[in-house]
RNA sequence: CCAGACGGCCGGGCAGUCGCUGGUAUAGCCGGUAAGGCUAUGCUGGAGGAAAGUCCGGGCUCCAUGGAAACAGGGCGGCGGAUAAUGUCCGCCCGGCGUGAGCCGAGGGAAAGUGCCACAGAGAGCAGACCGCCUCGCCGCUUGCGGCGAGGUAAGGGUGAAAGGGUGGGGUAAGAGCCCACCGCGGGGGCGGUAACGUCCCUGGCAUGGUAAACCCCGCCCGGAGCAAGACCGAAUAGGGGGCGCGCAUGGGCCGUUUCCAGCCCGCGCCCCGGGUGUGUCGCGUGAGGGCCGGUGCGAGCCGGCUCCCAGAGGAAUGACUGCACAGGCGCCGCAAGGCGCUGGACAGAACCCGGCUUACAGGCCGUCUGGUCAG
């Protein structure tokens, strides 16, 4: 619990295409509802390190309102879950599958939590960005 | 009340918690007490009727020196009107469909030319005797009828998408626009209408198959590219632009092609400006704008007055979750009114902006009209 305490870090938003191609290179966690990208990044000197997190939704997941749907729904369930399982100086890039937008709500939470959990350990275990 | 036709409108509501983004106000911080930026809080704006397909028409921006004619290419096509403009809209005409309200029409030209019209059929665009009908001759034979031969005939059968005007009568050996009436068609004229067209009269003779979203002919319209347009900031070279001086052609260039007229440019030297990509800023929302009222027009619209400011993102805001009502659907109970449970709200997301078209769409509301039925 003492964990969730200090990682209360700052989330920045991923804007250009360079970091979502950064962040592919790295790992990767599948859930029904989501994928889950993250990699970590040169520690910048002196900054206090932050959470970064992209969101996107290919054709294949619907038209243009469902698109939407499931991106929104991506970026409030992140809202709540990223401030206290990200790892700070790592970067997250979320992607709708076909059930994001229709999915139940606590079913996408409980899918995010647990991928973000396994990326958790995974870049804490030393393997860091290929 | 049932069935139907047309037009218009809505297309989820309210509340709460946590967020996003534009504007604005205040406070704090950064910065050089600058330009400006960041953070917090308050107030306030925040998707559509189709935002869609990107199919037409414009605005706007850049490129092209201006004008005229011809040609090429593309588009449009009853007539009149509306409009910034249209292939849109309105009114009307004609043709077709429907008992009707209404609906549908790519609706100029097929006696300028060319092409195509399979199969079938005797014959398909200078038509055509297969069956049939009729006359004559000869033969058989009981009148009749049958066979063979010569000829006439487009009324009937049959084929076909189409058989060379249609219907009726006269006529004839049988028939035929051969003749007549009406309809259709061509030509001329009168009247009504702005016109498309309607109507009436005279006349001709039957001379005219379809296809022009086939070539084509006729009339009208049309530069090209698009907000990733384009502009600003921006470090070095080149291309490029400007200024000054010198030179200057009989040649060449100036955006679909050609011709004509007018105009401009070309080479060298010096000086100055300037800058590919990316980022940032502008373009970027006061507009052919919305609402209400009045006038005018059959109408699309037009004119006038008052009033409002009403999305501007940029890996792309307008959301996530919860609750409550309310439509709708299904099941059960009940004679019924109704009750209970489950389900459940379509198509779809602005990207420079308007006017249209087309396509998608759960459900609901309003108005006008038509046909039927009942009552009066």
């Amino acid at each position: 619990m003492t964990t969730v305490e200090e990682t209360h870090a700052e989330v920045e938003r991923l804007t250009v295409r360079p970091q979502f191609l950064f962040v592919r290179g790295g790992l990767s966690e599948r859930r029904k509802s989501l994928v889950i990208q993250a990699r970590r990044r040169r520690p910048a000197e002196g900054a206090r390190p932050t959470v970064g997190k992209g969101f996107t939704a290919t054709k294949k997941v619907g038209n243009a309102v469902i698109r939407n749907r499931a991106r929104r729904r991506l970026k409030a369930a992140a809202r709540e879950l990223l401030p206290q399982l990200g790892v700070p100086g790592a970067d997250y890039v979320f992607i709708a599958r076909m059930d994001t937008a229709d999915i139940g709500w606590q079913r996408l939470l409980d899918d995010m939590e647990s991928a973000l959990i396994s990326l958790r350990a995974a870049l804490n275990s030393g393997s860091g960005p290929a």
